[in-house]
DNA sequence: GCTTGACTTAGAGTCCACTCCAAGTGATAT
DNA sequence: ATATCACTTGGAGTGGACTCTAAGTCAAGC
């Protein structure tokens, strides 16, 4: 599959699917004899991976280092492992942050629905009064 | 409040409460008489509203349009409820992706486990035979 | 009276994660 | 053969959110 289609599939730009490569955030993809980049289902898995760690904040550099150590071989995955739990552990945190602040903006939200009701009301009286 | 000892009790730097203060994130902050910042309890609502706010990730520009309607009065309400619910809605979104990431994370780990359990017991092999 | 230390400002610099640009290649359509 | 178009590269530029610097003020302690 040619960048364009991989781009448009995944909603990536083909800027950052080359600069995902350059910097080692998927290895290095696929090519044609031109040198033209083809896609093929790994390469596909890879991006579609590396698209859901960033939608959720996992840092580029995490992601290097385990892309990294993949490449090196099988020995590596115990270090991969501790990168995952460590993003785990780093994502739920974050979570946990917009959890207080989801229920802080509830209480704000159903403030103003209370306050902006009773301002309705007096507008209310006024009218009649 | 100096600003030395509200950085330390909101873990915020002076430069970052200066920068919040100086694009609007936080209106004015009240001030001795030689110009130094001393923290009222409304000033220090605000940093620690602007802080949990920030923590999940809700943007400065939107924190900045609410700090501004509200200074504008009590007309704005319903304006400044409109933002509210907006970032509400992103950080809802934001929270699924992430809840996403969560689930493939613990089940590429718990295959990791697998993975890990499974050449142990080669080697145990190993060892034994 | 001089040093120390916390504060002030405007503005420059940094970091992250892209995003864009210029110059060039190579296959296809007219 | 010439234009079009998608692709290539290295490197420069951008936007968001800080973070740091330089130059200066002011109050307290020696």
């Amino acid at each position: 599959m040619l960048i364009a289609e991989v781009s448009k599939t995944y909603d990536i730009s083909a800027d950052t699917l080359r600069y995902y490569e350059r910097v080692g955030l998927i290895p290095a993809v696929n090519r044609r004899d031109n040198g033209i980049r083809d896609y093929n289902e790994g390469d596909l898995n890879w991006v579609e991976f590396i698209k859901c760690m960033r939608s959720a904040g996992v840092q580029v550099e995490a992601l290097i280092d385990y892309v990294g150590l993949y490449q090196q071989g099988d020995d590596t995955a115990a270090a991969r492992k501790d990168i995952l739990i460590e993003q785990r552990a780093q994502l739920v945190e974050r979570m946990e942050d917009m959890q207080t602040t989801l229920e802080r903006l509830d209480y704000k939200i159903e403030n103003y629905d209370r306050i902006m009701s009773s301002s309705i009301d007096m507008s209310k009286c006024k009218n009649k009064g």
